[in-house]
DNA sequence: ATGCATGAGGC
DNA sequence: CCTCATGCATA
């Protein structure tokens, strides 16, 4: 039915309004010599549902707090050695980010808010880890239009052959890898828990196109 | 907040 | 070449 590729199919909650064909379950980790617990608080894989509850709360928090998301970046640096971004941590609380990847962060972040409200004062040490000597190539902003061309495409085959993106790129003017990079991250917001195109108000999607999604299309 | 990019790990 | 986690630079 729907398939965009190969992935396993989502368990399907019987809950909702809006989730996401794209959700994986948690991976059920069958080794690690002996735990099983019976029955822990919250520390196994969360569910989606959490996941935005908890993203809610942490925005409110922070904000209360008179945080900014780079503090709290930051402070994960100093706080267990694990610095991140302005842009993670706004992605975490946008939710848009894979499954498996909010899910390693939660922890992280629900421990920096019982830092952070609990020591009322203590002083959040700088740390910097720096020196990146690599020359980053300068952002290429495609035009709208452009893009256009690309989703469009996209929508016909979002995984096309090194030969299709090489023609693809001349017909546009663009650097082949510029091409590539770009389904790349495309597909990726695809498999972001707020995929793009949120449509809440339906209730039935019309067959999706059944996409034979495979390794390459055809056309040319 | 988001677009394009890097890099590590994996077939 | 891909996926996946992550971020600089930018709109």
């Amino acid at each position: 039915m729907l398939e965009h590729g190969g992935l396993t199919p989502p368990p399907a909650s019987a809950s909702a309004q809006s989730l996401h064909p794209v959700l994986r379950e948690a991976p059920d980790h069958g080794d690690l010599g002996s735990h099983h617990c019976l029955d822990h608080s919250d520390e196994e894989t969360p569910t989606s549902d959490e996941l935005e509850q908890f993203a809610k709360q942490f925005k409110q928090r922070r904000i209360k707090l008179g945080f900014t998301q780079a503090d709290v970046g930051l402070a994960l640096g100093t706080l267990y050695g694990n610095v991140f971004s302005q842009t993670t941590i706004c992605r975490f609380e946008a939710l848009q980010l894979s499954f498996k990847n909010m899910c390693k962060l939660k922890p992280l972040l629900n421990k920096w808010l019982e830092e952070a409200d609990s020591s009322t004062g203590s002083p959040t040490s700088i740390d910097k880890i720096a020196a990146q000597g690599r020359k980053r190539k300068k952002r290429t902003s495609i035009e709208v239009s452009v893009k256009g061309v690309l989703e469009t495409h996209f929508l016909k085959c979002p995984k096309p052959a090194a030969q299709e993106i090489s023609s693809l790129a001349d017909s546009l003017q663009l650097e082949k890898e510029v091409v590539r990079v770009w389904f790349c991250n495309r597909r990726q917001k695809e498999k972001r828990m707020t995929p793009p195109g949120d449509q809440q108000p339906h209730e039935v999607y019309s067959h999706t196109h059944t996409v034979k999604t495979d390794t390459s299309c055809h056309d040319l």
